[in-house]
DNA sequence: CCGAGCTTGTGATCGAATTCTCGAAGTCTG
DNA sequence: CAGACTTCGAGAATTCGATCACAAGCTCGG
């Protein structure tokens, strides 16, 4: 059967297929052929309505009565993905973060290969971290090219943050990923997504606090609200942000 | 004065706290006094509506025709997150990623303070990272006690991020960010949020590959890259993920 | 002191995402 | 081959979040 289903695969169905994409890896290292939706809810922590929900997106690849063949599924969900090639990525900022990611072995066997690593600071350039040495940020248009990157991921102090994710668009690249706590604006057609220590970190706090402190602070004395049952309420989810266009 | 404001911050709003308030900080640096939801939503990335609701939430502390009053409203975001004294933080795993998130300066510029590092590797253990020395596991339960630390940091490899969160779970730690790539479950009362560099990655993969193959087909050989023109509407969003309980 | 001009706070609305349910479709056993 | 059992797929219901739209409240000029 080739594809015809309404090609529109939810945000929040997006990201979750890389959990079950890492799911699915795990079992195809043990000897199971077929996985129910139940299984692989548990090994990602979603419930399985969710899951068959999200898989329903991608098409039919199930057998009712039996699950969905691991082989099969992970290979129609990399290949939603885009991971039956490795992207180039290019490292720009090779400080302590830098470096760190630029070892990063994870990295290579997940559908990624880091191609480029770009620093502004001269003493930074010609360094060798792993098998590729630093470049000037003057080189950023011939790597990009040369190279075929569409990912960058920007390392750097947040105050350098905007401009680099600028040089990264002019140069080509189409994705971001940005560490910086800094909010960056990138045109309409380039995707750009962040990770932030410290947001997540606040939001743990903000938890942490709820729990030990369930009033606001000031006075008050009431909420206990809701039925709750055991006690076990005010607590947190997970998200992350990010942005577009 | 007078609260009784109905108590419930939506978990969508609690992740954007975060972001107000390191605008806001920036804001503080200037000598503007106050700021309007407007400015603050170009500032975070946000669109004013959004900004007035989530603000909304903490209570009513801006001025009609006048905008919110910086400090004030930082010092309630502080307040609303837990940010009004430093958390002690204990990182676990002191390979690459560990090392550079010990020695990140903006740790401790956020509300944070690393308080302790752990390592199951012996070779690693007495090692100083900044000015704080790699203990052994077994010194877990003792630091977490005596240094009051409620946030555990999990870089270790993914197979040990289990044991490790159960480790940090017994030994009284209540909230815990993951940066392995697994699934780590906690027992209720228990805030996780996971951070997975594969995953971001693979989320902008997707997007990229939509851009550039608006149908989904596979016939990988190389990147077709060539620019894309300006395509602008197969864009993404964004956001992450994490769990509870 | 009044009216013009901003900007907030929030009810109402809209839409997205999650969860519930259950019929459909397959396997397996005897 | 029939009947018991498993598990998917997807409509319906529900919950949650984003956005709209506007009255209310504040400042300031005159
Ligand atoms: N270190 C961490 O664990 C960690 C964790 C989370 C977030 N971050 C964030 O990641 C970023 C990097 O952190 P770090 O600890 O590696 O900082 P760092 O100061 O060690 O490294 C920053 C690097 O960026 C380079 N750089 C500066 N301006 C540049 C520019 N305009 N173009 C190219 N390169 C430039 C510097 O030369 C330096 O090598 C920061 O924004 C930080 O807030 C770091
Ligand atoms: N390096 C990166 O940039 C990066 C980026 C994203 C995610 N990650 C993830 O972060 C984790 C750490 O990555 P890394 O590159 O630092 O790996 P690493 O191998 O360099 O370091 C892992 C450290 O954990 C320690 N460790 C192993 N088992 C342990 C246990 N049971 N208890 C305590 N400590 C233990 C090891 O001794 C080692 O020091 C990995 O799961 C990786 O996938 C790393």
């Amino acid at each position: 059967m080739a594809d015809s289903a309404p090609r529109t695969i939810p945000e929040a169905t997006v990201t979750r297929l890389p959990l079950y994409y890492r799911s699915l890896l795990q079992v195809a290292e043990t000897d199971l052929a077929t996985i129910s939706s139940e299984r692989l809810a548990d090994m990602a922590g979603m419930n399985a309505a969710k899951v068959r929900k999200d898989l329903s997106y991608l098409g039919s690849y199930g057998t009712r009565g039996v699950g969905y063949d691991v082989e099969y599924l992970l290979h129609q969900i990399s290949r939603e993905l885009g991971l039956t090639h490795d992207w180039p990525v290019a490292i720009v900022g090779l400080g302590n973060l830098g470096q760190a990611l630029a070892k990063y072995a994870g990295f290579s066997t997940r559908g990624f290969k880091v191609a480029a690593l770009l620093d502004a600071d001269p003493a930074k350039v010609g360094m060798a971290v792993g098998d590729l040495s630093v470049e000037p940020m003057d080189a950023l248009d011939r790597l990009v090219r040369d190279r075929s990157i569409a990912i960058g991921v920007i390392a750097t102090p947040a105050d350098a943050a905007q401009d680099v994710a600028d040089a990264l668009v002019a140069a080509g690249a189409r994705s971001i990923l940005n560490f910086a706590p800094a909010h960056v604006t990138v045109e309409p057609g380039v995707s750009l997504r962040k990770v932030d220590l410290a947001t997540e970190l606040q939001i743990l706090s903000f938890y942490q606090l709820r729990r030990s402190n369930p009033s606001g602070d000031t006075t008050s004395g009431d909420t206990t609200s809701g039925d709750t049952t055991s006690g076990d309420e005010a607590m947190p989810p997970q998200v992350s942000s990010a942005q577009v266009s």
